[in-house]
DNA sequence: GTAATAGTGTCTTTTAGACAGTATCGA
DNA sequence: TCGATACTGTCTAAAAGACACTATTAC
């Protein structure tokens, strides 16, 4: 790309994307840091989320800068991206002049992450998001972190969005218990099952059920022609 | 503010920010339009939605170029604003380099706004929202007016946001009117006032009823201290 | 009194919540 | 058989939805 100088490109704030890349394992959320260099220009050897100048030599959209970060750091080439907000002013980063952050959180399946730590190209861990949000973060990353939090409990509540953190193919059980975790609440199996299949939200994969030690569960798959909210129940009347 | 060029300033995008500035008059809602000038550099003529770079030598947030790009086409000096989405890319000013658009709705009240047309400074448009929809707006205002409109409507849902529309104190009734409209559908009065009355979400203004050729209603605010959702009817139990 | 809108009460249907009970696998 | 989890059914409480009814004002 071919780009000169103009009598505006200095009035320009830094725009730059951070992402909060999130899994579900183990029974827990865990989001990605990683630990920047001892010879970074500021906030050395402190923990961070991934992010990337939006450089216009290199991106044409937020969105691409952001993939590129995230793949950079965990080996996922198409991943769930939710854009929460942009942040803006001179304190994300005291190095530079005012500053735009575009931010998002992603939603990663467990087996599509770099799976082997000397696979990583950068220092990163997957952290506890509970413990994270204890960590001194660089730049406004603690800031970040806990909206992008904030932003993913929600969503558990009124949409199905939290499906990509599961394989492709999953059970109501296996769905029912990461909202659960999300919401914070216990959810009576007998109700959930109903509202499930009442919604449509999910599409029933037939014949195929999981190989266990019991009764083999139903496996289904997340319906993407349904819009809308997942529970629908809120202040009108829903046939 | 003094700046000087760094090895940087070429590779930053352009960033600015587009305001949606709805009110709520004669039972409708509507949204400020204004029409640019026959000399603009792009899209003469057409009819755009309130717009400002964000220029790092006037403003320090994005916010702030949000409230002086409001204030200049509507007067208002402290408004309602919600960020809902940043765009970015190569399109949205064709006359330009790769583009960061920080988008925000605003809900104002009728009264508030430039009442006579010669006061305006601008040849700005309280245009039907319905309506302002089928224009062919200049740059990628299309878009954000759609978007805006639609998270506007999506707010009514589950929020109590619409009360920015209405006066510091104003009864159920015109709320559930307002409610309705955006919501599309008809409201039960009975179980509108439960809903209302158990979230806590209004606050009665004990003693204060309108005047009116009938019984006078009685008269609330809203509740600051309300949080969470209006209509918390989810997932979840909700005691 | 009437007209008009505010506000309440009551009945039916639907949904939520709790939890008992049955199903189906491996071992 | 038993243990474990999948799944279904049933009962009660709460909320939604529809709509009739009363209240309070101006005239």
């Amino acid at each position: 790309m071919t780009y000169k100088h103009d009598k505006y490109s200095h009035t320009r704030p830094n725009v730059g994307v951070t992402i909060t890349p999130f899994i579900y394992k183990d029974g827990k959320i865990k989001v990605l840091l990683y630990k920047r260099s001892k010879n970074a220009e500021v906030f050395k050897n402190q923990f961070c989320l991934p992010n990337r100048f939006f450089d216009i030599t290199e991106f044409n959209t937020a969105e691409d800068a952001a993939n590129f970060a995230l793949e950079e750091k965990t080996n996922v080439k198409i991943p769930h991206l939710t854009q929460f907000k942009t942040f803006s002013g001179l304190e994300i980063d005291p190095s530079r002049i005012a500053t735009v952050n575009i931010c998002y959180y992603s939603i990663l399946r467990e087996d599509e992450v770099f799976s082997i730590e000397k696979e990583q190209p950068f220092e990163t861990y997957w952290v506890d998001v509970e413990k994270a949000l204890n960590e001194d973060l660089a730049f406004n990353h603690n800031e970040v972190l806990e909206l992008a939090y904030k932003r993913l409990k929600a969503s558990a509540e009124y949409t199905a969005e939290p499906v990509h953190f599961l394989p492709v193919k999953f059970t109501i059980s296996e769905l029912r218990e990461l909202t659960s975790l999300l919401i914070g609440q216990n959810l009576d199996n007998s109700r959930y099952r109903d509202r499930i299949k009442k919604s449509g939200v999910l599409t029933e994969c037939v014949g195929e059920r999981r190989k266990s030690a019991n009764r083999p569960p139903q496996l289904y798959t997340y319906n993407y022609e349904y819009e809308g909210f997942f529970y629908p129940k809120s202040l009108t009347k829903h046939s």
